[in-house]
RNA sequence: GGGGGCGUGGCGGAAUGGUAGACGCAGGGGACUCAAAAUCCCCCGGCCGCAAGGCUAUGCCGGUUCGAGUCCGGCCGCCCCUACCA
């Protein structure tokens, strides 16, 4: 619906939902915004990124955000000279198609390009700059077989391992997930309890480069901070040291176990060892002791999940192993199993130190065993233990006196010189285990041979192709249970063989579609010549969420495939933007059922607040929280609906100028309305003045020139606010310009023309149709659309003004203000401010002690 | 527990150490209209004052400075991330 039939004069009516298609066309027809592969270098290339979207079947207000955010971007990147690179794909596998087709009886392919038909649809509807030639869906043949290339590559370059490996076992989602996916020991996406389960799983080799991906974090310097912190301690880096405890009698082969401490200097005040439920130690204990097989069932019971809510709870059985201490001869301790030891961190062991670990006290509390306190505070002060901060070793021989780095160093000097440790650094990052148990993802190219054993599908072979014919009826993995598709031949030998039935955690699809972007069509993975061009993602936008799994994963996958000679470089993204959430508020029913907004009506009461009723009958509506946009609550306003309604460029103009970008922000009816009075305030603006303006061409000095130093002031503040994602400030910048033109009016003569074609052209990346619409009207005869002008430039001349404002203060207070001519000296401000009326009135007579001058700004007097 | 961030009108927010509250939303008043919508104009942190103007005000307390929303120290509150990481 357009306004139309309720304008009182048609011809200063908007109509967007005829101009913004027509734009749309003519950008298209143009092809305003292709790039080729390779980019002549006539011009600095930009390449904008928005994180690309699961093709779930409807775009969402966070898309529009995020994809609204980057269209700016590219467009004033493109206005100021770049040759913009903005294209746009999906990442299109993953278990809801499946789910569709497990519910539905739709083939998860058939799904999911219905879906991308369907969203490409309203994304286009936006008007983003995009260059659709570039698309592609992670689940096309022709990406994912480019990706098992890249994987036989990995594995030549000894970044892929097999191994044995206790894994986090989704049992609703039938899969196996990596840590990252476990959230508080439940699935991330089913949020079933994550269980413990020892399979054989396909590894990518990240560890290797967890010192390059920390310290590279320091390089990235338009990156968020706490996106880079939260990957730091991801990484997790600590030093300390690996020590070896000698068993006091060997438990079948096993002579000693190992143990990883950051703090080797407390070594004197150890009472016990305690090992993981999961340690082999622990396996060799239940072997022989039924109890301690049970105590470790137990443990595993509990597994990840419960730990947290038994948090408190530290228990541990007594294996009846004892280890001897590397310093003290002939002394020993007992090894625990300890259910608050985890495998996978460092060795899966520790020493106990009950003195200076608070586990350990509570651990050595419980269950009786000694404590003896080696650290003691450097001021000498006595301390209640735990001590768990640095200061001086005590009761530690060798160590006594030692300020705690010092007795670390001196304690691994020693384990050195004994041989019964060293110093290491250990690593929190774990190796990405990419296996996932499903049919809709990329197939893994691996041959399982009795006789050969794992055998990469040869190169030529490739793509191993997703056959069509699966049965979902069946739990588990279709892939495995397809009648014929894992039977092959081995290509090794020719023997009857198997193929992986596995399928790559879909982080492995999104962790290098920026870089195929650059060449999509390409027959290898990459095109060298392309990726050296445009990488890297001059600027990357999406949610916070990613923080550390999609973009720690691409910056170790663009390691990779720079080992591996498929890039050149190491960082994909230089430039990151995190997006805040879109909100909304909420509303429940009478009876406590939640409503959609476009249920709900609201009165206004005598006191200004607000009123919700039901639509239909009229009962009342509670008005709940601002939340995060959510089926589940309803609070979530459909994008094709707003865009139906009002235009994409007033949805637009509301996002950009509700609040800074990387902020949540809230989606309201009001904010939406005004932003749509705007476009149609923008183009009366125009369309009224246009009989009265004269023919293009530079306006004449003299004339307008308040109205021009409105212009060219403006053209700096939206510039500068462009710069710095300050799209809100844009926003208002904008408004006031209008509110300037408009007080102007016809006095402004030639001057107007100037500032409205400034207008569109500063509009144009926000609002990009209703800016051509106005620049149509503004050059009838122009052939160019706003979208291909270059962006405006502030005359400097007309930044400064001739007269001057200062504030004037007695002792910091604002006592008055004064005009001043741009160029009047020092004195005559001084003067004129003091004889300002209420200026003398606040001296009262008092002598002048300083005069202080902050030109084009204040002048303060202390008295 | 650890780490990070943020506190400014009714709301979203603006403000290189220099006139706090730009701009918008909401609200109030008025014009136009038979009426409404749309549009246009005015007001809009609090207190005092007829006014001129004054006082007060950016979570709280202190400090640096001619001058602090902004810098420093301490507290209070909220939000986010992370968590038996040895």
């Amino acid at each position: 619906m357009s306004d139309a039939t309720t304008a009182t004069r048609p011809e200063t009516r908007y109509d967007f939902a005829a101009a913004e298609p027509r734009w749309q066309e003519e950008w298209n027809r143009r092809g305003c915004f292709a790039v080729p592969d390779v980019p002549d270098g006539s011009k600095p290339k930009y390449y904008v990124l928005e994180m690309f979207p699961y093709p779930s079947g409807k775009i969402h207000m966070g898309h529009v955000r995020n994809y609204t955010l980057g269209d700016v971007v590219a467009r004033y990147k493109r206005a100021r000279g770049h040759q913009v690179m903005h294209p746009m794909g999906w990442d299109a596998f993953g278990l809801p198609a499946e789910n569709a087709a497990r519910e539905r009886g739709i083939h998860p392919g058939q799904w999911t390009y219905d879906n991308i038909a369907n969203m490409r649809a309203e994304l286009k509807r936006m008007g983003l700059s995009l260059d659709w030639s570039r698309e592609f869906a992670t689940c096309d043949v022709e990406y994912y077989g480019k990706q098992q290339a890249l994987f036989l590559d990995f594995w030549k370059a000894g970044l892929v391992e097999r191994k044995e490996s206790w894994v986090n076992w989704d049992p609703v989602d039938g899969t196996v997930l990596a840590n990252e996916q476990v959230i508080d020991g439940r699935g991330w996406r089913s949020g079933a309890l994550v269980e413990k389960k020892q399979l054989s799983q396909w590894f990518f080799s990240i560890t290797k480069f967890a010192p390059e991906l920390l310290e590279a974090l320091g390089s990235l310097d338009r990156w968020p901070e706490r996106v880079k912190l939260m990957q730091a301690n991801w990484i997790g880096r600590s030093e300390g040291a690996r020590v070896r405890f000698r068993l006091a009698e060997p438990v079948g082969e096993t002579s000693e176990v190992e143990v990883f401490t950051t703090r080797p200097d407390t070594l004197f005040g150890m009472s016990f060892l305690a090992v993981a439920a999961e340690h082999p130690l622990a396996a060799a204990a239940a072997a022989a002791n039924p109890t301690a097989a049970e105590f470790i069932a137990e443990c595993r019971r509990m597994g990840t999940s419960e730990a947290a809510i038994e948090q408190a709870e530290k228990r541990g059985f007594d294996t009846g192993f004892r280890v001897a201490h590397p310093f003290l001869e002939g002394v020993t301790f007992p090894v625990w199993i300890a259910n608050f030891v985890l495998m996978e961190y460092g060795t899966g062991a520790i020493f106990g130190c009950p003195g200076h670990d608070e586990r350990d006290f509570d651990f050595a509390t419980k269950y009786g065993l000694g404590i003896t306190p080696v650290v003691r505070p450097a001021s000498g002060a006595e301390v209640a233990l735990p001590f768990t901060d640095e200061g001086v070793a005590v009761n530690s021989g060798f160590l006594d006196g030692l300020p705690t780095a010092e007795a670390k160093r001196g304690a691994i000097d020693r384990l050195e010189a004994i041989g019964a440790g060293t110093g290491v650094v250990n690593w929190r990052l774990r190796d990405w285990g990419v296996s996932r148990q499903r049919y809709w993802g990329c197939p893994i190219p691996v041959i399982h041979c009795e006789a050969c054993g794992v055998v990469p599908v040869p190169a030529e072979q490739l793509p191993v192709t997703l056959p069509d014919d699966v049965d979902f009826s069946r739990p588990g993995n279709p892939l495995d249970h397809h009648p014929s598709w894992k039977h092959v031949d081995c290509p090794a030998c020719g023997k009857p063989a198997r193929r992986e039935t596995d399928t790559f955690d879909t982080f492995v699809d999104s962790s290098w579609y920026f870089a195929r972007f650059c060449s999509p069509r390409a027959a290898e993975p990459t095109t060298r010549a392309a990726v050296d061009a445009w990488l890297p993602v001059d600027q990357y936008i999406g949610g916070i969420e990613h923080a550390i799994l999609h973009l720690l994963y691409s910056r170790f996958f663009t390691r990779g495939m720079r080992e591996t000679g498929h890039v050149a470089l190491a960082e994909p993204f230089a430039g990151l933007f995190t997006q805040g959430m879109v909100t909304h508020e909420s509303y429940r029913s009478a009876e406590g059922r939640w409503l959609y907004p476009e249920e709900v009506e609201f009165t206004a009461t005598n006191d200004g607040a607000r009123l919700a009723h039901l639509k239909t009958d009229r009962s009342p509506v509670t008005i709940g929280r601002v939340e995060a946009m959510s089926k589940s609550k309803r609070n979530t306003v459909d994008p094709g609906a707003i865009i139906g309604r009002y235009g994409a460029d007033t949805a637009r103009w509301f996002i950009l100028s509700d609040n800074p970008p990387e902020r949540d922000m809230e989606w309201t009816e009001s904010g939406v309305a005004g932003a749509y009075r705007f476009t149609q305030r923008l183009y009366r603006l125009v369309a009224t003045a246009l009989p009265e303006l004269p023919p293009p061409g530079a306006p004449q000095d003299g004339q307008g020139r308040k109205l021009r130093q409105a212009t060219h002031r403006t053209i700096a503040g939206v510039t500068e606010a462009l710069e710095e994602f300050g799209f809100n400030v844009a926003v208002a910048r904008i408004h006031e310009f209008a509110n300037a033109i408009t007080e102007a009016g016809e006095a402004g003569g030639p001057a107007r023309r100037e500032a409205l074609e400034a207008l569109a052209r500063l509009a144009s990346p926000m609002m990009p149709h209703l800016a051509e619409e106005l620049w149509s009207l503004l050059r009838p005869g122009e052939d160019e659309l706003v979208a291909n002008f270059p962006w405006p430039e502030a005359d400097p001349a007309l930044l400064k003004a001739e007269t001057l404002t200062l504030a004037v203060q007695v002792l910091g207070k604002l006592r008055g203000t004064i005009e001043v001519p741009a160029d009047a000296d020092e004195a005559t401000i001084f003067a004129q401010a003091e004889a300002e009326e209420n200026v003398q009135r606040s001296i009262a007579g008092r002598p002048i002690r300083k005069r202080i001058h902050v030109p084009g700004r204040v002048v303060n007097f202390v008295v």
